[in-house]
DNA sequence: TCATATATAATCAAAATAAATCAAATTCAA
DNA sequence: TTGAATTTGATTTATTTTGATTATATATGA
């Protein structure tokens, strides 16, 4: 194995594994400790992990979960600039179901300012979020609770978003593909996105131009069940032609 | 466990309880006082957190809240002695059913020490404060949010509690009556913990005295659906009696 | 208020971890 | 093939972390 692949290799592990102590990387990679602090400090230097005393840990761990992973949303810039775009599309009135995610919590917390609207979500995130504003109905689809994503997943969610119609689902997603459509590395949060389309009136798609071209390990939905698709300007223009093509109103931001 | 990962944790912990003391923490990560301190002392310096006399407290104002309301909690020492005395009823593997309020938000502060639990609530308030506790399998029966009790109740609610079978569930109440049985003043409320005891196999009344002989709007269930109730021993002997002939087993403490 | 229990800070030694150094092994380029 | 550059692991030295100990400080209740 040459020295950048296992580099790669040990980032991977400690991203997998949260984290990871030296000499358990000695015996993952059949290297020295010598070779492995020097790895270590390396992908330090890059900024892909946190170097600490006796080994590393990953950005994404849960035990920086408040402090650092916060300041880090990636493209946290066009995430605020789209989640403001689509509080276009919310009216008085409204029932509105909110997807788990950080660009959704965002669009939450923009909320908050108006009024006889119900919001139904599986982010408990947003249920925290909206809480305390009282001119809001708020309404959880309940479920398992998967700390990753903060969100309730699993048949409970399901059947709940199974017995309400809502006008309009604001969902995001890890990946977008044209072929592949969306999806996302867990096949419980799926299932969940998808019922979330069945519920709903009319889909709008919060994703960012970082997720384009990319394909997760679990279906969504199809491309076409989008009806509207806001994105920031970095977007390529054929992926922006082609789902226009496609029947979806994609809106730039 | 690396220092800083335990730091972050640390964080997190008072974060969550928004307070923790010296000797709690080093029980829960299994480290001397003197580390513990040190640990303190660097996210004091930090500015994550506010140093105390045995421990320290979370600076987030919500945090702050709760710790404040429960001083204003009626009978607040009964309560706690209470949860403590329901704790007894819990055992590892079990399934639990947690309904909303004060004694029963004080049981689910106390077992976050326990493991291979799955938790069942229509508490957010409860969920909130498990959110991190991943010792446990927690679920929320979803459902329409309820300010007031930091409850969710309505349809979506009793229909997940339809779904569910557990082994127990630990039932509080406004107000106790030999006759009139339990009785709460909401009727959302009344039906989702209605659909609770149908949910259990066996069912835990948390219930102080301060609401004994009282009644209230909606009917919950009868005193013969009750099979443990735990309460404080300025229970009146004679409705103690009365219940305990009715075939309930009552435990004062 | 004072006595008592409890908590903290300071100090130190042991253990764990890291950094520095250097020589051997490997790779690369002419 | 040769020699320079790079990579690696062993060794030594330095640093960090930790818990025990003890003196000091702080809280609490009679």
């Amino acid at each position: 194995m040459f020295a950048e692949e296992r580099r790669r290799r040990i980032l991977n592990y400690i991203n997998e594994h949260s984290r990871a102590s030296v000499t358990e990387l000695t015996s993952v990679f059949h290297v020295s400790e010598a070779t492995v602090r020097r790895d270590l400090k390396e992908l330090e230097e890059e900024g892909l992990l946190h170097r600490t005393h006796g080994g590393a840990l990953a950005f994404q761990s849960v035990s920086f979960e408040p402090t650092f992973s916060e300041k880090r949303v990636h493209h946290a810039e066009e995430k605020q600039r789209i989640a403001a775009k689509a509080l276009e599309w919310i009216h008085e009135e409204d029932t509105i179901l909110l997807d788990s995610g950080t660009t959704t919590y965002q669009l939450a917390q923009r909320i908050s300012s108006l009024r006889s609207l119900t919001v139904v979500t599986n982010s408990y995130q947003i249920l925290r979020e909206l809480e305390h504003t009282e001119s809001l109905e708020l309404v959880s689809t309940g479920g398992v609770v998967r700390r990753s994503t903060q969100s309730l997943v699993g048949p409970i969610a399901e059947k709940t978003l199974e017995m309400i119609k809502v006008d309009k689902v604001f969902l995001g997603t890890n990946a977008l593909d044209l072929e592949a459509g969306l999806t996302t590395p867990n096949l419980y949060e799926a299932q969940v996105k998808k019922a979330m389309v069945q519920a709903a009136s009319q889909v709008i798609l919060l994703c960012d131009s970082s997720k384009i071209n990319q394909t997760s390990f679990a279906k969504v939905v199809s491309l076409s069940d989008v009806d509207v698709w806001i994105t920031d300007e970095e977007a390529p223009d054929d992926v922006v032609q082609q789902v226009s093509d496609a029947g979806v109103e994609v809106i730039l931001v």
